[in-house]
DNA sequence: AATCGATTCAAACGCTTGTTTGATTCCCTC
DNA sequence: GAGGGAATCAAACAAGCGTTTGAATCGATT
């Protein structure tokens, strides 16, 4: 009942080797592409190549093996995309690029298996037990990074609390590509996808308009062009 | 097998008196809350008040339920919070904080039930038979309006592969609340979201943080502050 | 070669699912 | 007040689900 002696086969093996590997492999995808309900147990063992039984012996049952797959597929795509690490002194609007790009890279980059992005996203909608500690582990301390950069950049000019809206117009803008990317491809011409939608362009993109917003680079259009600015805003 | 005498009870009545309509709610309500997969025909019955085999009677199956279900909280949804409309001469960034404004309301307004925006934001990460005619029936002329509005905003000065990519990062920043909206609480101190991120709040950010990055208001921070513009960006 | 725990397997179990059925009740029409 | 279609119901159906079982197989140790 035990599994003591896996450590026999080394991790760095093929996941061929590894019947439990196999088992997270294709209960990824498969939670992935179906929902944790419609994924079936039986498919997964039959895209894995093991028996029925292989889940209930190695993770105890259907419940178990979903919060090992998120966890699973989150640390994989972490090992692929790793945070940027930068040497002291960078300026802040350079790690802001890189951040935005790294995140984009995560969520859309073609190395990434698409399913792992979505098993995840179908966390964010509507949060597990696997959420939390995602949230905790790895999702708090990546936004501590990007308000870092922000404060930085603005000179600590801005209150925390506006910090935080910032923060996550920035995400907002990369996370909409992600989790309603079908939509959006629906919504824009085939052939400007391929131009003007990939996760560099993105990166460019969402960059520009920050640091414009935040008056770090002139504005996407001159001042004095369009309506008068008569708008009245609260603040 | 027919039901063509539906007219009979008027549609204005509550919906406690169609039967038909008392499936379509509780259908939604379990369909957005569980998914398509986990939500039963039983237990949707059971919240209606109907016989099981009332959902076969009147929706014929399952799935031809689930897309009626989606369509009714799409339609009852806009019928709570209509698109505005404008007097001519109405300035663009006054449309634009009310567009804004408007998709939030739809989105986290407090007469909204939860459950009629979460059955779409599961359409949208993916998309099924109900999505596509979603897209072309309404959100594709809603966001040809947003591309109206910034196209007057900024003079015509920008081209039009451009104005789409601003347009989708102001629904991003808008949609984050709302697909991740448990992760956003899960990252804000509690305080602050009744403060900072109710949707009129979120609106006026959203705006203010879209016309400062047009250059049609100044930047969220003086120029000058913080680092150096020296990061070069392609474009 | 014998032993013993770890692993794998085919088969079955109990349960829930979506759907169907056939009888019954309702309600309007003539 | 019959007649008849629409609507509702309890009950059953076949199929698929997650899980369990007990025997068969493997591989290392003695």
């Amino acid at each position: 009942m035990s599994h003591q002696n896996r450590s026999k086969t080394p991790d760095s093996a093929l996941e061929s080797r590894d019947p439990r590997e196999r088992i997270l492999l294709a209960a990824g995808r498969e939670f992935a592409e179906r929902g944790y309900e419609a994924a079936t147990v039986r498919d997964i063992c039959t895209a894995a190549g093991v028996n029925v039984a292989a889940v209930n012996y190695y993770f105890g049952d259907k419940r178990r093996l979903y919060i090992e797959s998120v966890k699973h597929a989150h640390e994989e795509r972490f090992r692929r995309v790793p945070q940027p690490e930068w040497a002291p002194g960078t300026p802040a609007d350079r790690r802001l690029r890189d951040f935005v790009g790294s995140m984009l890279d995560r969520m859309l980059g073609e190395g990434q298996p698409p399913w792992q992005v979505r098993l995840m996203m179908r966390e964010l909608l509507q949060p597990t037990e696997a959420c939390r500690e995602l949230v905790e582990d790895s999702i708090r301390p990546h936004f501590g990074i990007l308000l870092g950069i922000l404060d930085e950049l603005v000179g600590g000019a801005l209150p925390a609390s506006e910090l935080r809206r910032v923060g996550l117009s920035i995400i907002g803008q990369c996370f909409l590509y992600r989790a309603a990317g079908d939509v959006v491809a629906m919504l824009v011409p085939a052939g400007e996808l391929d131009a003007f939608h990939t996760p560099r362009a993105i990166a460019d993109h969402v960059t520009r308009f920050t640091l414009a917003a935040l008056g770090a680079v002139k504005p996407l259009v001159r001042p004095g062009v369009g309506a008068a600015p008569a708008l009245e805003l609260p603040q």
